[in-house]
RNA sequence: GCGCUUGUAGCUCAACAGGAUAGAGCGUUAGCCUCCGGAGCUAAAGGUUGUGGGUUCGACUCCCACCAAGCGCGCCA
């Protein structure tokens, strides 16, 4: 049952009494005592028709058969007309989880849609940080979410391995290595100082003191990439594809874009320079994309790779930015828009940063004074789960604070740990009533309608919205909805166990509880599994 | 200076396209272990939704102004 059919039905019950109507809505009811559904048509009809009563339009509803059918009862208060499901449609849902397993949920709304998401894209120049940390796991669990909704993903990391910062890592590099050796060499301000750069330069044996800081750039690179698909991995986060800048730039693409927008008018010469005319598709100012001295600002590139992405005929594309780009979502987008690429089909999300806290201490982050809290820091900490869980507990474009004592603790200020002992609570029963002798044909067998407490309704009512909670997280390319979802129902669940005993005396209840405990492992597994959070058999 | 984002309980956040008495969690306070795992449960207190106007049956939500915080405004990536 969904809102729409609702909306649907009473629309053509106003219009088959030709009642005239304007815009009204039909949503999940706020709070319990106004049952499942509510609409404002009572509200709404009073400008637009005065010829029919509000008493008359309730009973014209009321008295539907199918209204009737679908509904204990509806009934106005404050001016709404609320909708009360009959439980007997509520139960048919304990058959369709028990019979899907691990796909209830799934749909096919993205239709086989060809999606590339594009994240974490961090330079090979150091260690993963706390930004990159939430950046993948929102990328890891929004993959997951389109791909359980139908869309064909594919997860891609752009490296940017080119440019002034891979040159100064190649520096860095080599003076490291140099002063391993005693020779003295100047690792220039702006160079990376972090320890890490020793580590590696501890790598390299003699006899490369000669060699050019290409060949250090190089070597960094490969080796930083390691870690950094190493942290990825020990967060759960497998990229499909890996795009290197570097070799797009050999590949002569970006002269070949650069062609196609002057082909069509959008690329002039000024002050030396040569400018993109974005301003034509809704940026702000025109871009340079060549410099005086000839050589490429980073959009030239940019856009080329847009434009490989395009070619290689995705119906979507999304990309994850830090903050640090929300200036440039313009631009890019006036770049795709004048490539002949619908700018909608370009979704750039903002994943804002993430401040960390120790208790009531804010951890202040500065390169420079080499305070610095590593992706992989906070993991060795923390553990993945709980690293992963609090990034996704919160929209993505809003700033995050993450307390890591919280995040250490194994109580019940650490929702991590609520959700997951929820879990293992409902695998630990059926446990039980396995042993107890309850098979699984007895479960598929149960009858439900003996779920009468009102807890229980709520259980399978909140087991229901799971496929559209899901689906809504696909549409709205968002995934923070999740969480809190298996948080609720957790919250439920333990409430009920603290209350009512599944495994009992009488056999035909203990039955049809353990099919409803088997529904909530399914979905709070299936919850973790779209998170990419662990599912633990014991804890 | 211009632009974007944000401002809701002590703290961290919800509130679906403008709907009903603004909801959760943590923290605080008071309770609950012969019983399927207490990493759990029950209850209480806690609010002028940054401020001031406007739009209307109705505003956290929309409009205007102001205040506060963060970010962005390079021929840097």
């Amino acid at each position: 049952m969904k809102a729409e059919e609702i909306k649907a039905k009473i629309s053509k019950i106003l219009s088959d009494s030709k009642i005239y109507y304007g815009n009204f809505s039909v949503f999940p009811s706020s709070k319990k005592e106004f049952g499942d559904f509510s609409t404002n048509i009572l509200l709404k009809i009073r400008h637009t028709e005065k010829s029919i009563s509000s008493e008359k339009l309730i009973s014209l509803i009321q008295n539907d058969r199918w209204m009737k059918e679908n509904f204990e009862r509806i009934e106005e208060k404050n001016g709404f007309l609320n909708f009360f499901l009959k439980n007997t449609l509520i139960y048919s849902v304990i058959n369709e989880i028990l019979s899907k397993g691990q796909d209830y949920g799934k749909s096919a709304a993205g239709n086989g849609k060809k999606v590339l998401i594009e994240f974490v894209s961090a330079n090979p120049t150091g260690p993963l940080t706390i930004a990159h940390g939430r950046q993948a796991a929102f990328g890891e669990a929004l993959s997951r979410i389109l791909g359980f909704c139908g869309w064909q993903v594919t997860k891609e990391y752009y490296i940017n391995d080119c440019g002034r910062q891979m040159d100064l890592l190649g520096i860095s590099l080599k003076s490291r290595y140099l002063r391993l050796r005693g020779i003295s060499a100047e690792i220039p301000e702006d160079g990376y100082h972090g320890e890490y750069l020793n580590e590696i330069a501890k790598k390299l044996p003699d006899g490369y003191e000669a060699r050019d800081t290409r060949f250090f750039e190089e070597f960094a690179k490969q080796e930083i990439m390691a870690r950094i698909k190493n942290d990825l991995k020990e967060l759960g986060v497998i990229f499909e594809s890996w795009f290197s800048e570097n070799e797009l730039r050999k590949s002569g693409k970006v002269e070949e874009t650069i062609r196609m927008l002057e082909n069509k008018g959008l690329i002039y010469q000024k002050d030396n320079a040569i400018w993109f005319r974005s301003t034509l598709y809704g940026d702000d100012k025109d871009r340079v994309i060549r410099k005086k001295d000839m050589t490429y600002t980073y959009l030239a590139p940019d856009i080329a790779y847009h434009q490989n992405k395009i070619e290689r005929g995705y119906d979507l594309l999304v990309n994850l930015w830090g903050p640090d780009h929300a200036g440039y979502v313009a631009r890019i987008k006036a770049a795709v828009n004048a490539l002949g690429f619908s700018p909608e089909k370009l979704q750039i999300i903002i994943v804002q940063l993430t401040t960390l806290y120790r208790g009531k201490e804010k951890i202040s982050m500065s390169t420079r004074k080499g305070q610095f809290i590593t992706l992989k820091q906070l993991m060795d900490e923390v553990g993945p789960d709980a690293a992963k869980f609090f990034f996704l507990f919160r929209k993505a474009d809003s700033h995050l604070d993450f307390d890591i004592e919280i995040a250490r603790k194994k109580t019940e200020e650490n929702p991590i740990y609520y959700i997951q002992y929820a879990y293992v609570r409902a695998k630990h029963i059926l446990q039980f009533a396995k042993e107890k002798g309850i098979k699984e044909t007895d479960i598929m067998r149960a009858d439900f309608s003996l779920l009468r407490e009102s807890v229980e309704i709520e259980i399978l009512k909140k087991l229901k919205r799971f496929p559209s909670i899901v689906q809504k997280a696909a549409m709205n390319l968002e995934v923070s909805t999740i969480a809190p979802y298996i948080l609720d129902l957790s919250k439920t669940f333990h409430s009920y166990y603290q209350k009512f005993r599944v495994v009992n005396e009488d056999l035909q209840i203990s039955c049809a509880r353990t099919a409803m405990v088997k529904c909530l492992l399914v979905v709070i597994g299936a919850a973790l599994e779209l998170l990419g959070i662990s599912k633990p058999e014991k804890m």
